[in-house]
DNA sequence: GCCCAGGACTATG
DNA sequence: CATAGTCATGGG
């Protein structure tokens, strides 16, 4: 869903139905973005610079969560390893409802390979530079996605259902990322999310951490999770909930930062 | 063959 | 509320 050029990131955002390819590049100074596809409008603009703030979470302090960090010697060597990651968001609620749907229960290679199939046949794509650049399939279209047609493409009954089903719930107005918004906490958006059939605990949270920025959102369950909590000698196996929820009572207010870098330190251990 | 993978559903006490 | 069985496929 982006492509890489050296130092740079390349994605298409909608704006205001419209696809536009913008270029974010960053150095010390900060971000800059600019489009690949035309000069923006005063109002796209801004609407762009926002998009990519809330992306990157350019605007977060990452100091109080550094200082918790610090006062938990088995990951204090997060702040230095990891010294100014963010918290990198998915624009796309549907899209992140659907990655997560994918990700259930399967290994990440075959869930990525699932995602690239649904993307590949459903997406509309824009080419620049002699390049494909995908947008991930909007929920219209999903919704009126054949059941046996995703069943072919190795997705399971189930799983196919639900992504049907959650596209449906978009398309009908019942699910948006406006109306978790408007909701009054966080207790209230999962269980929102959860009404919805293929989504769980661990999707809600993902979710709702992945897109909408809740910051104390723990996906319980999580292998990953479980697995980096394992490495660091926290847990020796998943049923220590009590332990689990103890480090996360020492991060409230930064869990779910907590979890991003507990994944991050999976493919780049300490 | 067995177990696990960035789970969720249903059915059953 | 807690547990057991089921779904599907790929990799170690």
């Amino acid at each position: 869903m982006h492509r890489i050029k050296g130092d740079a990131i390349r994605k298409v955002l909608i704006i205001e139905d419209k696809p536009h390819l913008v270029e974010v590049s960053g150095d010390a100074q900060g971000l800059t973005v600019r489009s690949l596809n035309g000069a923006f409008e005063k109002s796209e603009a801004e609407v762009v610079e926002n998009i990519v703030r809330y992306w990157f979470d350019a605007d977060r302090d990452l100091q109080p969560f550094y200082e918790l960090l610090n006062n938990y010697p088995p990951l204090a060597y997060m702040t230095t390893a990891f010294s100014g990651l963010r918290l990198i968001a998915m624009p796309d609620l549907f899209e992140t409802l659907a990655w997560a749907v994918i990700g259930q229960q399967i290994n990440l290679v075959f869930a990525c390979k699932l995602k690239r199939r649904l993307v590949e046949r459903y997406c509309s794509a824009m080419v620049y530079d002699s390049e494909p650049y995908l947008s991930f399939p909007s929920p219209d279209v999903i919704a009126k996605a054949d059941a046996d047609e995703l069943r072919g493409m190795q997705f399971s009954a189930g799983k196919a259902a639900y992504l049907i089903g959650i596209a449906k719930a978009f398309e009908c107005g019942e699910l948006s990322a406006g109306l978790l918004h408007e909701l009054p906490d966080l207790a209230s958006r999962q269980e929102k999310l959860k009404a919805i059939k293929g989504i769980g605990t661990w999707t809600a949270n993902y979710a709702l951490m992945k897109c909408l920025r809740e910051p104390s959102c723990i996906p319980y369950g999580d292998a990953g999770l479980h697995n980096a909590l394992k490495a660091h000698g926290i847990i020796k196996d998943k049923t220590e909930t009590e332990a689990m929820q103890q480090l996360f009572d020492r991060f409230a207010g930064w869990e779910s930062y907590l979890v991003f870098y507990l994944w991050r330190s999976l493919s780049d251990p300490g």
